[in-house]
DNA sequence: TCGATGACCTCTA
DNA sequence: ATAGAGGCCATCG
């Protein structure tokens, strides 16, 4: 595993795709975290813990959530694309976000059964 | 300051 | 496949 100085290196190219604009007084890590969310491609799956290190925060997966959480609404984040490791929606599935997942995954090409996308459709973010 | 919480993960067994 | 333990850490009451 690299160091994490030389992770950021690797991930950089894949921050610069990124369309999610600067917010002002943002902490580094909610950017970070945005930006690489906002950089998932159309029809790809990643997960909670992916996002974290693809955005240097290795292990903070659940910052990625709580980033998610508190994301303004006009950055338009493509949310729906990221689940955790396991491929299952992190919300209930008595929910209406859960439903809205289900729905935008899916039309997105995305195959969801009982709650969850196949592990092998998951994106580790290093390969984009 | 402290304990609880949570859109989570990994290792063990 | 399932379950528990530990780890992670920003937020909140």
């Amino acid at each position: 595993m690299p160091h994490k100085k030389s992770l950021n290196a690797l991930f950089r190219p894949l921050a610069r795709t990124s369309r999610v604009p600067a917010a002002a007084g943002e902490s580094v890590a909610l950017q970070a975290i945005w930006d690489v969310v906002g950089a998932i491609p159309h029809g790809q799956v990643s997960s909670y813990g992916a996002v974290a290190r693809a955005a240097g925060l290795p292990g903070r997966a659940r910052q990625a959530g709580y980033a998610l959480r508190t994301a303004p609404a006009e950055l338009n984040l493509p949310w729906h694309r990221v689940v955790s490791a396991s491929g299952h929606i992190s919300f209930p599935a008595s929910s209406r976000q859960y439903r809205e997942q289900v729905r935008r995954l899916r039309a997105e090409g995305v195959a969801v059964q009982d709650g969850r996308v196949a592990r092998q459709a998951l994106t580790e973010l290093t390969e984009l």
